[in-house]
DNA sequence: GCAAAATGTCAAG
DNA sequence: TTGACCTTTTGCA
């Protein structure tokens, strides 16, 4: 489920599966019909993802301007996905709002909080409005600690504020918080710069993890076992979803509270105000 | 068979 | 701060 690791994931799939193909593309919910009628049948260019969302870039001809490209917007929302596989596609079932066929591969999306066509003021307008994301190799978080360092806000809002962050969610948010022992009530700018360094490094680390492995790993258990598979549903976190259970490092019972509607995950005594 | 939950966002009050 | 929205899965009668 959805956080910025899936929206990579996704991209890097669908442009392995349906990259440079003219693709049918339907709607058989029928809530993205219009949009699906705008691209069905044209050429799939790339597929990247920012922060939750994933963009499709499509050109109808090959000889138009690439101004004239549009892009399939997704974002999951909470309960988003995206199912694909080999051709023959399955039979439908249940509330399909996107059908990709390729090639040799199909996708279907359900339940999106958003799925729409943009064109290029459109993406604009997106990527504007979105914060730095660390599964972005080039960027170095300074946007994003400019932001933080100026702000009174506790850092475990900023972090889920996708203009400051993109990408981060509830399980990378509490997660990340507790891997370098800091308060989620801690204003923003009482974090320093090196503490921020370390976060973002540590947050590009655990994203990259989620991408390769589709799941999110936190704990000790993923160093030791950097396959994943055998890692136990019950080990892969320290405290999200942990509440009341004892903290995997000093054994308190693991807090939460409501924070802006969120759960809010966190070790009272590894993470001191 | 039905309610509740799920890693999210936006807009109304 | 609250509710609405998107859909499937899980758990309890």
């Amino acid at each position: 489920m959805p956080e910025g690791h899936i929206a990579e994931r996704v991209a890097r799939e669908h442009k392995r599966y349906f990259g440079r193909q003219r693709l049918r593309i339907d709607s058989p919910q029928g809530k993205f019909e219009h949009g699906a009628g705008l691209l069905d049948g044209a050429c799939l260019v790339n597929v990247t993802a920012i922060g939750k969302h994933t963009l499709h870039r499509f050109r109808r001809d090959e000889n138009a301007p690439a101004a004239r490209d549009l892009w399939m917007h997704v974002h999951l929302g909470l309960y988003g996905k995206w199912a694909s596989g080999d051709l023959p596609a399955p039979a439908l079932r249940g509330m399909v709002r996107v059908r990709l066929l390729g090639e040799q591969h199909w996708a279907e999306l359900r339940g999106p909080t958003t799925c729409e066509v943009l064109n290029g003021a459109g993406l604009k307008r997106l990527t504007e409005r979105l914060g730095e994301d660390p599964l972005h190799t080039k960027l170095s978080g300074a946007a994003a600690y400019a932001k933080i360092a100026n702000s009174g806000r506790p850092i475990g809002e900023l972090l889920m504020d996708q203009a400051v962050v993109s990408g981060v969610g509830n399980v990378y948010r509490a997660e990340v918080l507790f891997r370098h022992g800091i308060a989620p009530h801690r204003p923003g700018n009482r974090i320093a710069a090196e503490e921020w360094t370390a976060l973002w490094m540590d947050l590009e680390t655990l994203m990259r993890s989620g991408v390769r492995l589709g799941r999110i790993i936190t704990t000790a258990a993923a160093d030791r076992d950097s396959r994943s598979r055998t890692v136990h549903p019950a080990d892969q976190y320290y405290v999200y979803r942990r509440h009341g259970l004892p903290c995997r490092v000093c054994g308190t019972p693991v807090s939460v509270e409501l924070a802006a509607g969120r759960r809010l995950y966190y070790c009272a005594v590894c993470q001191p105000a």
